[in-house]
DNA sequence: CGGGAAGCGTACGGTACAGTATGGTAATTG
DNA sequence: CAATTACCATACTGTACCGTACGCTTCCCG
């Protein structure tokens, strides 16, 4: 039976396997999905791998739950704004994808949504966390005042503009960037 | 000594690689970029390929550069706009990688910019593309009667929203989604 | 203390690929 | 026509990986 209590295990679990292959997947995207590789990576062997999982899809699947899973509940945190604020709560989002802050989420995001390009597994969990995310934005879009029409259209652009923005390569463009970066966000959050 | 005039040959050149390549790229990503798979799908053998290039890697520079090569064309094409209808053209050059018209460009214009993460000269030519795409626009914005700097916060925001919403999954989303697109290129280009 | 199960290491077969070596063929040139 | 060259196929080596089979250890439970 299995213990009740994991409590302070030394050993890996699927917990353990599947923060790997995230990590892993930032800095390497798919290509770096292997399970020799990950097996390296966390001081075992793939006889480990194939005791918690089935084969490699296997895995997959479990990391593409986890990654929704938990941009389900940032997004959910995000989103909870109090009276008055949802503005500054839409620059807040814009502000976490556009700075280095958050290099590692941005990196996966970005890997996960190529892999979403070819696999259709990816391209459904993408599918979904983009709808919530879309619809959520949106309800800060009309609690500004903004018609439910414009406050889809500017849902769709901020999201599009900062993964967008992390595909591109501007450092050598205009020092003066962050003012770009600026003036952009706030001409998606209000009018002009 | 070489033929000065190829003519109409039968037999492959780099020529050919590379446009298999960059085919390649678009339909499968980096991971599709193996010798033997393109191969194949030339119709002949590895034999061919290490006969017209060093190594892969003498293959991915030479899908990089015709890559920016025809970038820069095609940006060059789309600059060049008569008087007064530069609005037209922003609104013509968004449009172009927001519809499923220009599907192959936009697939490999992702694989790209995903191989430029990871690979420092795939980055470079990234880099000089981006430079050059937000230049031009740049302009284009300033003739229609722009400052400076709000030409350039313009066409980083142009080019990061079109880029971005062809990694999104919004078909789900709203079947009105084209209305959002327009209103999108419209607050892009003119104010509101 | 004996036995079973959880968890992992090791060894193996099979596949796919990069790159090299070398041979064959058709066209070109002297 | 003989020799060279361009171009490609074939065969080979070495590596990396997936998945399986099986063995070893540690722990729990009766």
């Amino acid at each position: 039976m299995k213990s009740d209590k994991p409590a302070t295990r030394e050993q890996l679990g699927r917990t353990e396997w599947i923060a790997g292959a995230i990590e892993t997947l930032a800095d390497e995207g798919m290509a770096g999905m292997r399970v020799e590789a990950l097996a390296k990576r966390l001081g075992v062997t793939k006889g480990s791998f194939y005791w918690h999982f089935k084969d490699r899809q296997d895995l997959f699947t479990a990391v593409l739950h986890t990654w929704k899973e938990g941009r389900i509940r940032d997004i959910d945190k995000q989103s909870s704004a109090s009276e008055g604020q949802q503005g500054n709560q839409l620059m807040l989002i814009i502000d976490v994808y556009s700075t280095n802050r958050n290099r590692k989420g941005i990196s996966i995001e970005l890997a996960v949504r190529d892999w979403a390009r070819r696999d259709a597994q990816a391209h459904a969990v993408v599918e979904e966390v983009d709808t919530y995310r879309l619809e959520c934005t949106r309800k800060l879009f009309v609690a500004c005042g903004f018609t439910d029409q414009e406050a889809k259209s500017r849902s769709l652009l901020l999201y599009a503009y900062v993964f967008g923005q992390s595909l591109m390569a501007y450092d050598r463009y205009d020092p003066k960037i962050i003012d770009f970066k600026r003036w952009i966000a706030e001409h998606i959050v209000s009018s002009r």
